[in-house]
DNA sequence: TCTTGACGCTCAAGCGCTTTAGCGGTTCCC
DNA sequence: GGGAACCGCTAAAGCGCTTGAGCGTCAAGA
């Protein structure tokens, strides 16, 4: 029988020991799958720890040199953006799954900024309260890469580009660009030319190889009227631009926001203008989630998986604390899910009285 | 200089003790605000514990009787309902803005059920990894508090009434009851006679709370049409909801949704149907967040200020840590915020051709 | 002058675990 | 037949911290 009654006192291995008439060291060796016992008695003090209910204390395996058990995950973002957001749950779940089967904790922490971010982490590893951590949105210019190397804390990052200055890191991240290239290939296929990407914030590396790529698509493809204005991810911010550049003499015929949450906003903007989706207007959303489907018209949506996301990010890490190399390792290339918000690009002059303007309609 | 070169070995009190000329005892009395030391010393000691950048080990101390400076959060959540949710992360963060101060770490873990969540605190607790446990969704016949009492492990709940058999759990909730009495005032004011409740799972406390009030409110204001319509929370769930009950022969006037994510898919699920809102449709969602404002048109919702209440939970839990008596707190009664979703009863009999009872299309 | 007692400090034990050294006994091999 | 190698186990040290006991020293009180 695994259960008893749950004692005041929490079992220690000298508990065991008595029982099993063994010394300490002997459980050790028996419990840890260590040589050094008769396989008689490593079951005899296995079965005495079940039926103690024993769990080896963390604080006592830290002391003496193993790990804490305890990966971190810092979310830095200001508390007011802390908005409707799918994916970090999803991630973090993701991460938990691989996480529980070993029994490892996930510290978890919401900062301000990256500057309070590197600070948890001086402190993490100063208080020796983790032995590992996972990093997301990198950026340009990031100081965390180096910090950890600095550390020698073991860490994965998320969504970053593979990073050779800090090889003592490992790398899990989705091909942005191919899965703009794709979408880019798409749009125009439908004959669009005049697009717009409403990009998340300028300074994180997954924003910049977008928006890189969307501009190296274009010239390729020679549209002129191609391109990426960045925002701060919130949908305030993706309305306001949504309704710039709708206004403008010759509007873009298609768009595409960085997140499920911005597209939702700005189809909504969209609407107020008059526009009808997807008959003048295309929208794709980068991140699919159930707004996406809460929405008329459903939009048309780039998936990736973010739960294996993080299942993969959590595996690299596993295997990092587990003494093997750093890695980099790319996720399938986000497919884009063609719904009801996008469609061919209105043929003929752009809307209503807009004809003004001169600059060429493309089409 | 607070911060030098990290080196690569962590310091410990020794190292401290060594360059101060004193003994770690003096140290430890030193740095902990203990009496022991001359205020000479103790500057001294602390200067150098800044020089060094020392932090205590969670390990050591957690080891020699102190707490673990760690507290737990399990979110009991299938991982294919993970969607779309500002309440949590949003909690979390104002939990968070409290522990940061007293430097304490938020172990967070997601499972499947609660029968799983109670086996993570029972490792939790024979692992000695948290001081204390934040609960939440508490249910009817909910086996945690018993178990966090049998563990004696200090817990706080969140969102469930006081609970007078468990009188070692501190209690944090909002006034359901109320909100929702305020809701039917507002609705009956308007007009509204027939109004269905989507609520969230039929075993939260919460749920029940509300559902008990609706029927009470009605048998008071001798409303015969009025109903809760128990579901899993999920956008699908409440659009199924909503067209069943919208295609009644004497439809609702008024829907009140357990959630801003439900609202916003049954509003979706009522257009469908040729519902406009608010003139023959109210709706009313039960969390306030951007996606409120997201959709057209706005809905009312009723808002609570999320954020406050993860840090009221966990300066309750703090309050328990340092050896304070249970309580129980009631956060401010959420407020109905009157966006665009809610209006006049529409006057007259029913809709059109719907008098005939079948499973119309509905437009 | 001698005793108290407070002060400022050091010593050493102990928290629960891992790990190295070592011990008696058997088996192996030349 | 004697040394080496191995097996199954115990003893003890150590991880970084807290804490109660104890020890000089100095000032005040008898």
């Amino acid at each position: 029988m695994p259960t008893r009654r749950s004692p005041a006192r929490r079992p220690t291995m000298k508990d065991i020991a008595r029982r099993a008439g063994v010394s300490e060291s002997a459980v050790s060796f028996a419990l840890n799958d260590r040589p050094g016992v008769s396989e008689a008695t490593r079951a005899r003090v296995r079965r005495v720890a079940e039926q103690l209910g024993w769990r080896p204390s963390t604080a006592a395996r830290a002391l003496s040199g193993e790990g804490v058990a305890t990966v971190g995950f810092v979310l830095a973002r200001p508390a007011a953006t802390l908005g409707v957001d799918s994916f970090f749950l999803q991630l973090v779940s993701g991460i938990q799954g691989v996480l529980a089967e070993r029994h490892l904790g996930l510290l978890f922490q919401v900062v301000e900024d990256v500057a309070d971010e590197c600070a948890v982490y001086r402190r993490w590893w100063a208080e020796h309260r983790v032995d590992g951590v996972l990093v997301v949105d990198p950026r340009a210019d990031d100081p965390r890469p180096g910090l950890l190397d600095e550390l020698s804390l073991p860490a994965v990052v998320i969504g970053g580009a593979p990073d050779e200055r800090h090889p003592g890191l490992s790398t899990v991240w989705a091909d942005d660009a191919g899965a703009m290239a794709s979408v880019v290939g798409e749009l125009t296929a439908l004959g669009h030319r005049r697009i717009v990407h409403i990009a998340g914030l300028p300074d994180l590396a997954h924003t910049q190889r977008r928006i890189r790529t969307l501009r190296a698509e274009a010239e390729r493809r020679g549209l002129a009227e191609v391109e990426s204005v960045p925002t701060d991810y919130s949908d305030a911010e993706a309305a306001a631009v949504t309704r710039r550049v709708l206004r403008r003499p010759a509007p873009p015929t298609a768009l595409v926001y960085d997140s499920d949450v911005m597209a939702v906003a700005g189809l909504a903007a969209a609407a107020e203008l008059g526009f009808s989706v997807p008959a003048e207007l295309s929208v794709v959303a980068w991140e699919d989630s159930a707004l996406c489907r809460m929405v008329a018209p459903w939009l048309s949506a780039l998936s990736r998986d973010s739960v294996e996301f993080g299942s993969t990010a959590a595996r690299e890490l596993l295997a990092l604390l587990d003494g093997g190399p750093a890695r980099t390792v790319r996720v399938p290339v986000p497919r884009l899910i063609e719904r009801d918000s996008t469609g061919p690009a209105r043929s003929g002059p752009p809307r209503r009285e807009d004809a003004n303007g001169g600059t060429g309609t493309g089409a």
